[in-house]
DNA sequence: CCATAGATAGACTACCCAGTCTATTTCCGT
DNA sequence: ACGGAAATAGACTGGGTAGTCTATCTATGG
């Protein structure tokens, strides 16, 4: 990212800071970190409040960029999707902003609203989307799309975002395209198309299958 | 909960506002609460961090009341552990804590390396132990019994923890015990016995089974 | 060359907060 | 009833921050 102007000078150590530090970094540290005087950070924006919500929503849709799903082959689709969502959403700075959005909820329920369309939401639409087709042509069993899309989605990252959200060290994933094949397959397997999972009732030839 | 001493009373207004406010919730409006004066406050807490760890501990320890699975039935029990930490891990309280947890994971370290091993950690722990018996038992196929337990847990709360956490409001399930069946009953699919799932390699058969 | 717009340094206000100190009061056990 | 421990109100210090204001400087375009 080439920076040209004062005022992306001052988002980047806006962003930069921000990650670091959540919204307690002050206006002091991100006018030194941008080489700039006080007065010109308000010359272009109107207070801290403002300029946090530009910083995060550059952060947010710089992550979000397109996704698309595109359904020539149904597990290697789905194992594209995997890994693409679980590099973006657990990379350090996927978590960051995580934790930050999460710490933030309540002084920017306005920013909230605007940006959960964004994030995890557009994952899980346009995730719910493709699978709605897989189901309508027979490849997967009938369900409730956005739930099949939920669950996949926490199956990808589940445990080990909350985790990081948390600062706690969790060794490296050996594996991460077995672990991939793992979840993907196991999710297949879920929702094969001989079962009906989803809105309808449940499945009644299932109930005792397993159990002793 | 009877409040007796001023200790208790500090306590239990700390964890209220630390709760709604986090960690910026100041010791005036603390002490404003529990109706004492200051310098009772610093008689019985060293400073404002103190009370902080003091205050997540009491919340911790409070909704990790012990949750053991006993293994007669096995979709029995998992119905019954299932629907327990849903209620937990989705109530406002929890959500609370876990938000405040996520906010302040740089500034106390130490304090979430005390506590990793309680809340989910723990809740991994013995659903890790008892799925292991499954298997052993050959109720279920052979498989990382961590990873069984990570995926299952996220699938029962993944989304919608992640919504709470950001303030969005979701409606609210309209069948819980419908919901809990359809996770519980796909997991039982997803690693049923005749599947081999996990640290040994992917299987092979599986591999196109669903592709087209 | 000059005028204007933007940048700069830094003082300054007004506020908030954690933690200390003091002088007074309350309460309880002996 | 008395003495000590704990509680209280409130002042006070020291530090930090957001935002304003002023006076100076710089650079660019006419």
């Amino acid at each position: 990212m080439i920076v040209t102007t004062n005022r992306e000078r001052l988002l980047l150590a806006a962003r930069e800071l921000f990650l670091e530090q959540g919204y307690d970094a002050s206006v002091d540290a991100i006018i030194g970190r941008a080489g700039l005087a006080r007065q010109t950070f308000y010359n272009h924006f109107q207070n801290k409040e403002s300029l946090f919500a530009e910083a995060v929503r550059c952060c947010v849709t710089d992550i979000i960029a397109p996704l698309s799903v595109h359904p020539d082959n149904l597990r290697g689709s789905l194992l594209n999707f995997a890994q693409v969502y679980r590099q973006r959403a657990l990379s350090p700075e996927g978590i960051a902003i995580y934790r930050i959005l999460i710490s933030q909820a309540q002084r920017f329920p306005d920013l909230i609203r605007e940006l959960s369309g964004l994030g995890d939401g557009q994952m899980t639409g346009s995730l719910a989307n493709f699978l709605r087709h897989a189901m309508d042509a027979g490849e997967l069993g009938q369900a409730d799309p956005v739930f099949a899309a939920e669950t996949l989605l926490a199956m990808l990252i589940g445990q080990e975002r909350n985790q990081r959200l948390l600062g706690v060290e969790r060794q490296a994933v050996r594996d991460e395209s077995l672990l991939l094949e793992q979840v993907v397959d196991g999710f297949l397997r879920m929702f094969a198309p001989e079962q009906n999972v989803g809105l309808q009732s449940a499945p009644v030839n299932l109930k005792r299958r397993v159990s002793r």
